[in-house]
DNA sequence: CCGCGGGCCTGAGAGC
DNA sequence: TGCTCTCAGGCCCGCG
């Protein structure tokens, strides 16, 4: 479910809810995630003072006063929410319930479990097996077709699957490598080196890319992400992006680029949905 | 190292 | 109504 945008949408709600809150205790409700949870995993977290809310890609990272981070990733169906009064009856799929020293309860569901968490030193994070080796961040004010034609370098898949593939951009997910495809009006099957460099600088296609997938991200994040089924903030509001959609989810509907007569076509790559324009996205 | 296909889970919706 | 089947925002793993 949640992509990049989402993941920025629960950060930002977190930094402004829970900075300088000192968690009280936490509760298990299932043996792990995606793992199993660490042995030591409630005594790192238990007592600890919330400094900071970071975000890697698709990968939110709670800072804990005393030098360690915890990992969140949300999987596909992975919430957090936090309530203001009292414990309640728990829903299904409450595997992790916190609650803070000021009588506030945070939940982490999942009904799939395909999220994870995990408590690392914070000076870990850089070599993480998976953290450190994360591609570029694509809303950073130093993303451009440069960095990315670096990443697409030598890519002998689709650039549709380079998009998804996190070592490449990181926290782009099926939706927005959709999105910004079309935006950049390039063909989801185009082989991802082939619009990486021409002559040592990046391909128009790829000058197009860049940007399209920084607005694209950065438009979503300006609209609390995308809620297609479960996604919420930890304040429960829902994500607008999907109003602004011009081809997810839009099989058989007219392409709404102005002046494009085409009708969007669903088709799979790599086991995934690819929504695409045949008429805009030709190449 | 790279790319691909299967698997991990539950729930919603379509079709019968 | 209820059954079965397919599909879903993601990623890990083993294979070639």
């Amino acid at each position: 479910m949640p992509e990049l945008p989402e993941v920025e949408t629960v950060r930002r709600s977190l930094e402004t809810q829970c900075v300088g809150s000192v968690v009280l205790d936490a509760q298990l409700n299932c043996p792990g995630l995606r793992w199993p949870f660490q042995d030591d995993f409630l005594q790192r977290l238990e007592g600890c003072r919330i400094s900071k809310l970071d975000r890697r890609g698709k990968y939110l990272l709670v800072h804990l006063e005393g030098g360690d981070a915890l990992i969140v990733h949300l999987g596909m169906s992975g919430t957090i929410t936090i309530f203001d009064d009292g414990p309640g009856q728990l829903r299904p799929h409450d595997h992790v319930v916190i609650t803070m020293e000021d009588g506030r309860l945070l939940i982490y569901n999942d009904p799939r479990r395909f999220g994870s968490m995990e408590i690392v030193s914070a000076g870990d994070l850089e070599s993480h097996r998976v953290i450190g080796r994360l591609g570029p961040e694509p809303v950073a004010a130093d993303f451009d077709a440069f960095v990315l034609a670096t990443a697409l370098q030598g890519r002998r898949c689709s650039i549709k699957s380079a998009l998804l593939n996190q070592h490449v951009v990181a926290g782009v997910g099926n939706i927005y490598a959709c999105e910004a495809l079309h935006r950049a009006r390039i063909s989801p099957r185009v082989l991802a080196g082939s619009l990486a460099t021409s002559s040592g600088k990046p391909t128009p296609r790829c000058r197009r890319l860049a940007p399209a997938i920084k607005s694209i991200l950065l438009s979503a994040i300006a609209a609390g992400g995308s809620t297609l089924k479960d996604f919420a903030a930890p304040d429960g509001a829902v994500g607008a992006y999907p109003s602004s959609f011009r081809v997810y989810g839009r099989d058989g509907l007219r392409c709404r680029r102005s002046g494009c007569s085409g009708v969007i076509r669903i088709f799979t790559q790599q086991g995934r949905s690819t929504f695409a324009c045949p008429r805009c996205q030709r190449s």
